[in-house]
DNA sequence: TCTGGGGTCCTAGGACCC
DNA sequence: TCTGGGGTCCTAGGACCC
């Protein structure tokens, strides 16, 4: 986070930010594309399916919530307060108890499991409008982003733009958002939040001040549930409190967090709106039903994980160079365990392998989750067919002497060998914005890969065979 | 409360280098 | 053998967000 002596550009003040945040985003696009859920209670559950008694609820719209629905509540629980609905679909006849008929009187649900896809085109088309009337705009996530609107709006219009941007959404999209105003986002992100559903609050700027003071400190982003405790036994209940603290007190005790905090209750955010980056990890994980300490299920559940992980890294043109895996043990033991590599690569067998090996501390172990990780990535700087390409890059061989690792996947079948002593580049450009990634390995070399020449992809590798591979 | 999945940022200690 | 101090990278864990 930048300092606020730091920022250039202009003041607080002068600034208009809105923070657009979808209502109950989910549930929103199920009945956008089934009408008859209007009106009704909606639950949507993730690693939930249709039947099922699995899964936490991911959204709950509001007719829901008013049942004790609530957002990351297993579904065992949600359907104890609020039983779905028999859609007579003939699903429901396996399972016991939950269910009741739409005639039977007492309150009940729909559930619905989540369809990312189905949203991340709905949210899609909301995104395009903000492109449309803001210059800049920062997706925050699926359903929520912030946009600066100083060089088109001033606070006297500001009102009927963001009133007129909501119908828009509304009217062409068909889901409702709130919207907050504010002269910084961390007020902004508050205000949209202040009315919901279907909200408009503008803050000005000389309301911040007195819109925060009464505020619970839990209202502020950043805070959770233990920087709620933790203030509270401070004796510090309200934004007023902590905008009244001491910022010393509180950066002894939350480090660099308790001097944003103590800025955000005081109405200052020197953040200033811009697109988000590149991503700086990638993931994907998956629960068991029921913890399990099965070897092969542990094994196949991994190798899918990998996968599919290998598989978002190269959409997107990403290389890691390091690898990682979670380990949940029961009741919930989170662990992590990583490896990084001695250059960026991009090779799914790699990924599998070293998971793999990482898994084997915990041999015997009862799991209940598992992740794989890819992070430290960097970007090619033009598409993913750029990578691996060995020719017309011997200046960079010479320029940069990076350790980059050997890239299975690249074609290479017509690829010369590289010279002795020099190491395989894998990038043309190394260009990482602000250099943090990659550079650091400029004077470090690695041995040219060694192993056969797996053709023109990892599937000629023998089954078994991992990569000939050198780790930090 | 028997807890899903995808991220970000921060901290702290240790290895290693100069 | 003991003494620094600065810097970077790596790993693990934790808080938080949606």
């Amino acid at each position: 986070m930048p300092d606020v002596e730091a920022t250039a550009g202009p003041t607080d003040d002068e600034r208009v930010v809105l923070h657009v945040d979808m209502d109950c985003f989910y549930a929103a696009c199920e009945r956008r594309r089934e009408p008859a859920l209007d009106g009704e209670p909606v639950v949507v559950g993730m690693g939930y399916e249709g039947g099922e008694t699995h899964g936490a609820v991911a959204t709950a719209s509001y007719e829901a919530r008013e049942h004790g629905v609530e957002s990351a509540q297993p579904i065992s629980q949600a359907l104890d307060a609020l039983p779905r609905i028999d859609e007579g679909d003939g699903r429901e006849d396996e399972r016991r108890g939950e269910t009741r008929d739409c005639g039977e009187g007492g309150p009940a649900g729909y559930y619905r499991p989540v369809d990312m896809a189905y949203y991340e085109s709905v949210s899609g088309e909301v995104k395009s409008i903000l492109n449309e009337v803001a210059e800049t705009v920062r997706e925050v996530s699926i359903d929520e982003a912030y946009l600066d609107v100083t060089d088109r709006v001033g606070w006297h219009s500001v009102a009927v733009f963001a009133r007129s941007l909501k119908t828009r959404i509304d009217e062409e999209v068909g889901v409702p958002a709130s919207i907050g105003v504010a002269p910084n986002m961390s007020t902004a992100k508050i205000a949209s939040d202040h009315d919901k559903p279907d909200g408009l609050v503008v803050v000005e700027p000389d309301e911040v001040r007195s819109f925060l003071a009464p505020l619970p400190v839990d209202d502020l982003h950043g805070v959770g549930p233990v920087t709620a405790r933790e203030l509270r036994s401070m004796g510090i209940e309200t934004a007023n409190d902590l905008a009244a603290a001491d910022q010393g007190a509180l950066v002894d005790r939350f480090g660099s967090r308790g001097r944003a905090f103590h800025q955000r209750a005081r109405g200052v955010d020197p953040r200033v709106v811009e697109p988000v980056g590149r991503p700086k990890s990638l993931s994907s994980e998956s629960a068991f039903t029921g913890a399990t300490d099965d070897p092969e299920r542990i094994e196949e559940r991994l190798t899918s994980l990998a996968a599919e992980v290998a598989d978002r890294a190269e959409e997107r043109g990403a290389l890691y160079k390091t690898i990682g895996i979670k380990v949940v043990r029961p009741p919930f033991d989170v662990n992590t365990r990583a490896r990084s590599l001695s250059g960026p690569v991009a090779d799914a067998e790699l990924v599998r392998s070293v998971a793999t090996e990482l898994v084997t501390e915990f041999d015997g172990q009862r799991v209940r989750k598992l992740g794989v990780r890819v992070s430290n990535l960097s970007f090619a700087e033009g598409t993913q067919s750029g990578l691996g390409r060995w020719e017309g890059h011997e200046s960079d061989v010479e320029s940069t002497g990076r350790s980059a690792a050997r890239d299975e996947r690249s074609p290479s079948a017509d690829r010369p060998d590289p010279p002795d002593g020099v190491t395989t580049p894998t990038l043309t450009e190394w260009g990482d914005a602000d250099g943090s990634n990659g550079e650091a390995d400029a004077t470090r070399t690695t041995a040219p890969p060694t192993e056969t020449d797996g053709g023109d992809s990892t599937t000629a590798l023998p089954p078994g065979q991992t990569t000939v591979f050198d780790f930090v």
